[in-house]
DNA sequence: TGTAGGTCCTCCAGTAACTGGAGGATCAAG
DNA sequence: CTTGATCCTCCAGTTACTGGAGGACCTACA
């Protein structure tokens, strides 16, 4: 018998909150754990390792549905990894996009700021630059 | 008598949802419209105005809250406009440090992007590069 | 043996900022 | 008069958790 974790400690060794241990198990990312007599969940190494693993990917900007992908393909080593790539790569496209587009609004931003040299919120050029923008919403 | 819009009307000049328009009125960004005898919101040149700036604020990336209190200012014009730039420079900060934090995201993934040669699963970079990956999480 | 504090359980509500839809009333044009 | 567009209210769902209530249980120490 090899030693079993409380959900404490898991939520300790992966720095998670345990209530979102319970959550990834309401969600179907984590399997249903063992229970002690008296209805306490206990995980083995493994579950450090999988949780560890979503925690890592969520850490990495990936969505639940994207990391319940990669799990699936890693529950299964011997499929082709392609498509593995193929979810990082889409990924990676969407985090230079999002990068672009923070980098527009960071100038925007940056102009706005510097243009207002105080006074009263009637001629505030932040006020006025912000009703102005002309922003591409979304 | 100056025209009054309805509420498509209003949506459709400034790029805005009819339901997110019924949304905002419903926390308070936009005032209580007039109604038709039949019940129907009717909006004037004011609304417009209110609502492009909130569209263009949030199109900035500053939050409800944010918007809010931009607006309270934009309301008392006499007031000192310290607080405007205040709240835009914390936003800029704000920005600055997603988009740094993005890059490193970015870094990251393609390093474990261009690693993967294919193969199967089982010694799928991408994967053992996720499983592995010291990212600090939020 | 008692008790105090820590940990666990389930269930539920709330967060941000909307979006979409059901079911029904009303309006404008032809 | 009918048709289709628009409007109304109300409600559920989205994402990824977070926090709390109310109660059970477990461990250590005196």
């Amino acid at each position: 018998m090899t030693k079993r974790l409380a959900i404490g400690d898991l939520a300790r060794q992966t720095g998670t909150k345990v209530n979102t241990i319970r959550f990834y198990e309401e969600i179907g990312l984590l399997p249903l754990p063992n229970r002690t007599a008296s209805g306490r969940r206990t995980y083995a190494t493994a579950d450090v390792r999988r949780l560890a693993f979503i925690r890592h990917g969520r850490g990495l900007g990936f969505s639940i549905d994207e990391i319940r992908s990669l799990l699936a393909l890693a529950d299964e080593p011997e499929r082709d990894c392609a498509e593995a790539t193929v979810i990082a790569e889409k990924h990676l496209l969407d985090i230079e996009a999002r990068i672009a587009r923070l980098e527009t609004l960071r100038d925007v931003l940056a102009k706005i700021v510097v243009s207002c040299e105080g006074g009263c919120v009637g001629d505030c050029q932040v006020i006025e630059a912000i009703a102005g923008a002309e922003m591409p919403i979304e």
